[in-house]
DNA sequence: ATAAATTTGTGCGTATGTATC
DNA sequence: GGATACATACGCACAAATTTA
C-alpha cells in the first residue's frame, strides 16, 4: 500500500476499526481529509468511494460522511434487490388495474421491482402474503386494506412490519387501530356530492346503495346522510341500502327491483351508488324496467371509471384519481424507504394522510327531476 | 437514470446481458469509449469502477477490462426466492388484468411471487425488464410479446435467458425468430369465425380492421381472407383497413367515417374488428352516423372481454380463454421450472405450443343482412 | 530483444449542480 | 437565504503493465 488513495483509506478504516468513528458517527468532511493528509479532493473521494462500496461508510449528500453499521447487514452480500410488495383486493376488475399501473411505472422508472399479490378481499390471503413479505426482504409495502371496515385479524403482522423496520402505507382505506400512513378520497365529501348534486337538481326521494364492509362505502354512506341532513330532506325508510362484497352480484339488483314495483309517486327520482360498477350493473335493471336515464330516474356512480364513459348513458360519477393515487403512493413509499434506510430507526411523517378531494364529473345520466315523475 | 456515467454504465451493462460481450472477452478500450459516448475518460472510468464492484467487469493494467464470469457466483445465498416474472404489454386495459388475474392465483397458491413488468408495447422497456430479470434470479418467465409481427430488437436477451436455463413461455403470440414455446388463440380460425358468421347473414360487403404490429392482428386478417376465399367473395379494394398501436386511437375512426360518407348501396353492410377495444370505439362513430346496430351495419368484435357486455348494444365477439389462459400458462412455466431444476440442461417440450379453440359468441350486434340495404 | 504504442492506475485542478442544515 | 458538503463532470499529466511492431 504506497498509493496515496490506500493510504487515506486505511488511515480512515482504523479510526473506524479503534473506535474514533462510532457507527452513525459524521467523520470528517472531503475537504478537510483534504488538509489532514495534503491530498487532493479528488484522492480522498477515492478512498472514501472505496470503503463505501465496501460498506464502511455511507454517504449523504448535503450532510456529511457517515460511519455505517456494520453490525446489520454483514452476511447480506448487498443483493439490492430493490423490490416493492403491492397489496390489493382485487388486481383484474375495475379501477384497481389503473392504481396499480400508475405505481408499477412510477416504481420501475426508478429501478424498483414490483411483487403484485390479490387478496380477493380475504383476510386469510391477506395474512398468507404479509407472512411471505416479511420473510424475504421487501424495502417497502403498498397495501390497499381488505375489508377495512370490520376488524383486521393481521394486525400483528403489521407491527412486525414496523418492528423489521418495513415500511408501509395504505391506499383508498386503512385499519384504523393501526393509524398507517394512508393515501384515501375524501370519501364521505364524495359520498355528499352525489348526493348533493341530486339534491340541487331537484330531487328528494334518493335511494343510496352502499358496501359497507369496506370503509369507504361506510363514509360515503354518510356523506349521504350528510347531505340529507344539511339541506332538511327526510330519508325514506327504505332508502339506504347496504350490501357486502359476498352479495354485491345479487342483493342490491334484487332490492331495486323491489323499489321499482312501487308506485311511480312513491318510487325513488334517483340512485347513489356506491360505485360506478354498482351503477352499470343497476342501468341494465332500469332497462329492463323500462325505465329512461336519466329522463325516469337519475343516477349517479363513484370513481370515474372507464366504465362511466363506456355505455350508450355516459355515467355522472365523483372523480377518482386512480393511477395517480397509485403513482404518489410510489412516490411517498420510496421517501419512506430512503428515510427508513438512512435513519434506521422509527420515522414520524408530518401528516399521517393524504387525502384527494373528489369532484362531480357531470355526464348525462342524471337531470332534473321532471315533472311528470313529481 | 439521467447521469453521463450511469448512462455509460447501463450501455455496458446492456452488452452484457445482451451477449455482445462473453465471458473474459477484452471490453472496449477506455479510450475508446470516451469517444464512443462523448465524454471525459473520468465519467468512463467512474463507470466502469462501479461495475467492477459489483462484479461484472475486471481490469488488468496494461491489457484492458475484461467482462467477468457471473455464472460462477452463484455461491450467493440461494434465498429459495421462488417467483415468477411476468411480462406483458399492458396491465391495466381490457383483458390484460384477467390474464394476470389468472395466472397470479394459480402462482400464489403455489407459493409463487409474481413480479409484474408491463412494457405498454415499448420494446425498450422490454429490454429494460429482461435485464432486471437476468439480473436478479428468476425461476421462470411467462411473457406476452411486444409489437410480435415487427422484428424483435431483444432476441439477444432471450437467448440469455436460455443459456442461464431460466424456462420462458409466451401467450397470446410469439417471436418467430426464437420458436419459444407459446400459448396462444387460433387467431387465424377467429377471424374466420367472424367474418363467416357475416357471410352466413348474407353480408359480402364487410370491413376489416386490423391491427398489424402484433402476430394475432396479421393472423386474425388472414382468417378474414380465408373466410372470403372459401365463399368466393371478392373483397372491396377498401375493406381492408390496418392500423397499429400508435394510431389506434385515430385511424380505424377516421377510415371509418370516410367509409360511411359512401351510398348507402356502396357502403360495408358489416364491420369484422380486431378486438371489443375497436368494436365499442367503433360503435360510438356508428352512433354518431345515426345507423342502428345491428339493423343497419352488423359489426363483430373479438376477445369477448367485459366490454362486450356492458354497452347498449350487446357485442357478438369471439370468446378469448383471459384468465384461463394465464392460468394454464402459469401451470407450465411452473412445470418447466421444475424440470429445468431437475435436469440443469435444456429440455425439449413434447409439443412447442397451446392452441385455444376459439368459439363465436354471439350477441345482438350481428343480424341478417336487411332488404332495405340490399 | 527492444522500442513504441496501448491501456489501465494514480493524482491534481477546476467548475457546476444539488441536497441539507 | 446562505453556508456547507457531497455529486457529477471535464481537463491534464505521468506511472506501470502489457501488447505489438
Amino acid at each position: 500500500m504506497q498509493t496515496k488513495y490506500s493510504i487515506v483509506k486505511e488511515a480512515i478504516k482504523s479510526q473506524i476499526l479503534d473506535g474514533t468513528f462510532q457507527p452513525h458517527e459524521k467523520i470528517s468532511s472531503e475537504s478537510e481529509l483534504m488538509e489532514e493528509f495534503g491530498v487532493s479532493r479528488h484522492t480522498v473521494r477515492l478512498a472514501i468511494g472505496d470503503l463505501v462500496n465496501q460498506g464502511w461508510l455511507y454517504r449523504e449528500q448535503g450532510a456529511g460522511t457517515f460511519c455505517a453499521d456494520r453490525s446489520k447487514n454483514n452476511a447480506q452480500s448487498m443483493v439490492e434487490q430493490k423490490s416493492i410488495a403491492l397489496i390489493t383486493t382485487y388486481l383484474s376488475d375495475y379501477i384497481f388495474p389503473s392504481i396499480i399501473r400508475g405505481a408499477e411505472s412510477y416504481l420501475s422508472k426508478q429501478g424498483y421491482q414490483v411483487s403484485l399479490f390479490s387478496t380477493n378481499n380475504d383476510h386469510e390471503n391477506e395474512r398468507k402474503f404479509l407472512e411471505k413479505i416479511l420473510t424475504q426482504q421487501f424495502d417497502g409495502v403498498i397495501v390497499e386494506p381488505t375489508k377495512s371496515a370490520v376488524s383486521n385479524p393481521n394486525i400483528n403482522y403489521y407491527l412486525n412490519l414496523e418492528r423489521e423496520n418495513i415500511p408501509y402505507l395504505m391506499i383508498n382505506a386503512y385499519y384504523d387501530e393501526l393509524e398507517p400512513f394512508h393515501i384515501v378520497m375524501d370519501d364521505e365529501k364524495g359520498g355528499m356530492l352525489q348526493t348533493e348534486h341530486l339534491i340541487e337538481l331537484g330531487h328528494t326521494n334518493i335511494v343510496g346503495f352502499f358496501k359497507t364492509d369496506d370503509i369507504q362505502g361506510t363514509k360515503r354512506m354518510k356523506g349521504y346522510l350528510k347531505a340529507h341532513r344539511k339541506h332538511a330532506i327526510d330519508i325514506q325508510p327504505n332508502n339506504i341500502v347496504t350490501y357486502n362484497t359476498v352479495d354485491k352480484a345479487t342483493k342490491p339488483a334484487a332490492v331495486l327491483k323491489e323499489l321499482l314495483k312501487e308506485p311511480a309517486s312513491k318510487r325513488p327520482t334517483a340512485i347513489v351508488c356506491y360505485n360506478d360498477e354498482l351503477a352499470i350493473r343497476l342501468l341494465d335493471i332500469l332497462r329492463e324496467a323500462r325505465l329512461k336515464v336519466p329522463e325516469d330516474i337519475s343516477i349517479v356512480g363513484f370513481d370515474n371509471s372507464f366504465m362511466a364513459d363506456l355505455t350508450e348513458v355516459k355515467l355522472t360519477t365523483v372523480s377518482h384519481p386512480q393511477s395517480e393515487m397509485g403513482e404518489l403512493a410510489a412516490k411517498v413509499i420510496l421517501d419512506m424507504v430512503k428515510k427508513s434506510k438512512a435513519s434506521k430507526k422509527q420515522q414520524n411523517m408530518e401528516n399521517d394522510l393524504i387525502r384527494f378531494e373528489p369532484k362531480l364529473v357531470e355526464r348525462n345520466s342524471t337531470a332534473p327531476l321532471s315533472k311528470k315523475t313529481k
